[in-house]
DNA sequence: TGACACATACCAACTGGTTGGTATGGTTTG
DNA sequence: CAAACCATACCAACCAGTTGGTATGTGTCA
């Protein structure tokens, strides 16, 4: 709870580097799959820090998903998009930022902590399967504001929910994610965000034509 | 190979029992929190009778999608969406009939086995990262003939490609799927699709809008 | 027809290695 | 000093895979 109190400016401590780990090896290789040594080795600490600093091995992974939802919010709350003025610019210019944040990169590198560990541990570990959709739900939540914005000015009138296509977007996303995964090939996902830029598209203009 | 040539009227064989477990406890508890003993309990055979019928978990793995496959084609094939005339009607239906996949189910009886495992193994399993995308290769050309057809007939002009958007629909299934599972809602998968349904629907209007 | 050869299907018990987790003791820091 | 931090050594449970064996065919040839 207390997090980053001791060393303000010198290299992370050991609690950051394990979780700095964690995003790596569970998206590379899954939770299950990703053993409490894997995550030591990596960190360059022993089994008694781990230890020291969480409970189980469950509870690093819900601490993981916790510094995931921070890490990546950090990432949206700088991109340019949040500098549009019309809410439906910035909602586009969401989407292409996810397809940016593809490009160069590989799978392990460019998917997503929580769609990852919520497919594997849905049903195992329901503290990890909450924590999973509530970083979803909080990047949702700022989509949706988004959304909400686009439709109160350009589709008032509209018959689907903001909150509703909000979850859409993601829906895609971690499709996108797994048949990238399916095929090797992190093209594929660029493709398919590219419908949900259509679709987006086609849900305003439809309006504007009514 | 010579598969079911032993028992032509009883009760299905050891191997057959193996892959039916398989395809609950795989979706249920993912591939590697799945133990070799786990399938032998649930099948009623010894671990003797496992590696007789495969030489490794992995085999027995890359075996699950492709009977996973054999098995979900059978349900879309008697569908009532194939014998509709209008192939847009069959690509509406094949949207719906998904929706209705849905209903009474649970979470790992109604997800896809595909997605799961290649979501979990793809990088540390190439044959059944492989497999998994054929399995699903295989469906989306078929969703591609729907659209293919549905294309020709009412949007011939149409600047997206119908294997993209067969694709597309089955990264919103499986997108569908992880979102429902991190909220532990089917309901969730369902209005999902249905966003699915009207971006299929938009497309083929501003087609014939033009 | 009967006997031998061989393959398939399956089983119980075991093995070496790995797993998450613990017990304990030492070191740094406020 | 006391608390936080971290290392070493260790454990019982579990893992995939192996072993040596039995039971039941199935094809072949005298």
């Amino acid at each position: 709870m207390n997090e980053t109190l001791r060393t303000p400016k010198s290299e992370p401590s050991a609690r950051e580097r394990l979780l700095g780990a964690a995003l790596q090896l569970v998206r590379q290789k899954g939770y299950d799959a990703t053993s409490v040594d894997d995550l030591c080795r990596a960190a360059g600490v022993t089994k008694g820090a781990f230890f020291h600093h969480f409970a189980s091995k469950e509870e690093l992974g819900v601490a993981a998903t916790q510094f995931w939802t921070k890490v990546t919010s950090q990432a949206f709350a700088q991109a340019d998009y949040q500098h549009f003025e019309d809410p439906l610019d910035q909602l586009i210019g969401y989407v292409d930022f996810r397809v940016q944040l593809l490009e160069g990169r590989s799978l392990p590198e460019c998917t997503c902590l929580l769609g990852t560990m919520a497919q594997e541990k849905f049903e195992s570990s329901p503290a990890i399967r909450d924590a999973c959709f509530e970083g979803i739900h909080t990047h949702a939540t700022e989509v949706a504001k988004m959304i909400a914005a686009a439709k109160a000015r350009h589709a008032p009138e509209a018959s689907w929910g903001a909150e509703s296509l909000a979850l859409y977007t993601q829906a895609v996303i971690q499709g996108a994610f797994v048949l990238a995964k399916a095929k090797n090939d992190v093209a594929l996902a660029a493709d398919m965000i590219r419908h949900l830029r259509r679709y987006v598209e086609l849900l305003f203009h439809h309006a504007k034509q009514d």
